[in-house]
DNA sequence: AATGAATGAGGGTTCATTCAT
DNA sequence: CATGAATGAACCCTCATTCAT
């Protein structure tokens, strides 16, 4: 598998390492991919623009290696959920904790991940396709046919469906605690609220979209 | 209110204010705001450098002109839906139907709403506060009070929050049938699944969390 | 006599010609020449840009009839002066006096001729040349000759370099009096002087020069 | 204090920089701030644009930049006359000697000095209010205090406001030395004079504004 | 005569990438 | 391997001037 990133990269101390993923991606969540000065990111981080040249070959691939660094930080929190044995509302309530204690130590990556499904960087997230995403579908489609067998959803749901409706409102929930236009709508439809009463409210509403 | 272009741009034959339009949307949608090159629409529209500024005063507010316009037409389109009397199922349909119609007619419009939800694009966004979405976030409060009277959905339902779980599946309906990644993801989720199945389940899908 | 505006700009109301006058002179003295834009003058008087192709051929021209009209402001109240039969010191006074309140009046003047004395309008002030000064020169020989007559200065004295001597003073002063650069270097060599004494000094020195 | 070129500019070779400064004080000199074109600037200084904005931040960095080293020169060569032990009337004539020799080889740094001291410029000349002037004006004071201990100018003088005349004659020199608009002037004063004669002149007419 | 929309070359500045040291 | 100076195409925006109405 095609790697974004030069080997020299593994090479260096991880406090460098961590400091030009940290600087990255911030940089390229705020500001987008565009707009994102890579000769601000190697100063920033306190090395020298040779050095990030030497790390990476281009500005697409460094952001597309932040980008998988994101991901997987997201699939290892999955794996771990993934093991859990409990009833679905339970899991349920576990994905929705898990998302936002993600979201709220990443919120850059959310917004990452944002800026990629954007139409201009499609290119990009073209060469990304089979890595991503892998995480949370599997994931879903576990405890969905999980519960199915369990009889706590109904036998004749749809599981792709029902994931992909799951997922939607995930991935609306994550952009909500992480950037400020979501947050700003999510504000408008329901003022102050309590993050706890909107996740319990969200996870009400999935299970009774099972019943019937 | 406030307005994005300069009175010029209202006396300008229809055509060429299409073309701008047409042309600027466009670029915007698919390159990004940062990546679009302001000289290449004037050119592709037709019209000199000049008289684009002598349109807009700047890049930002071509930007958000263009944004309000796409904001205008689904205005436009949720009003006219918001006249319809039938049951709350019905209305859904419709709802949805009409979301599909717009996104396939305006394609653009809904990638230039994905981009301007970019963090990036916040300061932007924030200049159009007060008009964006206020359409559908007053729709959904209509038609489910109209649906909580005539004891379609339970009296004890949040209409806030079911407005908001509903607008989010609208959302990443929209993006799903425009934009490249969310088109990639739905396939990912579903396969090359028929659109009147998906509307089909994600109707009943939204029914079925009213009950309980 | 070349004249630097078309006949049409004869032809308008006073009112009209004052205020494209006035906002010019104050364009060109504040921003300088290359920095100040024809169609923002236009627009601050009041008419159109094509109106003001139709007085000027050119900006240079317009710039060059502005310098024209100041230096005949300047001609008129300088001849005035010349019909004054008073002592030499007398006339020196009345002259300082004239020169403070004609800058006073139009700083803008005063700012306009130190921009056309720049190298970079060498160019435009050449085409002046005949025009120009005139005034001043012949003031100060006129009145030299005069005091040389009466006694009151020695017969040995250069008169032409008097003159040039005196007019540099009298330059400097009108600078001091009406830039911001000339007024600060002002205060620094002589703090918040009171005007009088400044202008009663310059005259005695000016006498003074004269003995030996 | 502030320096006005980043601190790449004293890195480079003496031979680069020292195209670079010559390059710019002619441009600047000759066209002005605002007609100056940094590109041409470059070009003609046998660099890339890139460059010339890693050793400055902007153009009214650069152009302040040029000026500095222009009052740096002229403070060396007043700190030099400083330390001279004459007569009042020697001193004199050295300081009209160096002017004329300061102003003929760099003619350049006057049409810079006088551009500073339009209006235009004004918010630009105050960037640089502490550093400039400052050395003719202790200059002055300093001998003309030296010469009132002498006895050589009488103890009642004020000694601010001679300084002051003396640096406007002064000043006028230096333009009349090196921009056509002030050669002209001085021409239609005095016509072809013999330079030394005019110093000679200037001279004994500000000795003689000290007696009475 | 008056208008002001239209033009497009030109200007200051940025930044991804290269390469000599 | 690390550095960071150097490059120059490209970008947003301005403005003197023209010309159709």
């Amino acid at each position: 598998m095609q790697q974004f990133h030069k080997d020299t990269f593994s090479k260096i101390t991880d406090s460098k390492r961590d400091r030009i993923i940290t600087t990255a991606i911030k940089q390229f969540a705020e500001q987008g991919y565009t707009a994102t000065n890579i000769n601000h990111i190697a100063k920033q981080a306190g090395i020298s623009i040779g050095s990030l040249y030497s790390y990476f070959n281009s500005k697409e691939d460094l952001f597309l290696a932040m980008v998988e660094i994101g991901v997987q930080l997201l699939n290892d929190a999955v794996a771990e959920l993934e093991a859990f044995e409990g009833s679905f509302s339970d899991t349920l309530e576990r994905l929705l904790e898990l998302t936002v204690r993600y979201t709220k130590e990443h919120p850059d990556l959310t917004k990452l991940y944002l800026n990629l499904s954007t139409e201009e960087l499609a290119p990009l997230s073209e060469r990304l396709t089979e890595r991503i995403e892998i995480s949370f579908h599997g994931f879903y489609e576990t405890i969905l046919k999980r519960a199915q067998d369990k009889g706590e959803i109904p036998p004749e749901t749809d599981i792709a469906q029902a994931a992909y409706f799951i997922d939607n409102q995930v991935m609306m929930l994550q952009f909500s605690l992480s950037t400020r236009y979501y947050a700003q709508r999510l504000k408008k439809y329901l003022g102050e609220i309590d993050q706890s009463v909107l996740l319990a409210n969200l996870k009400q509403s999935i299970l009774r979209s099972f019943d019937g």
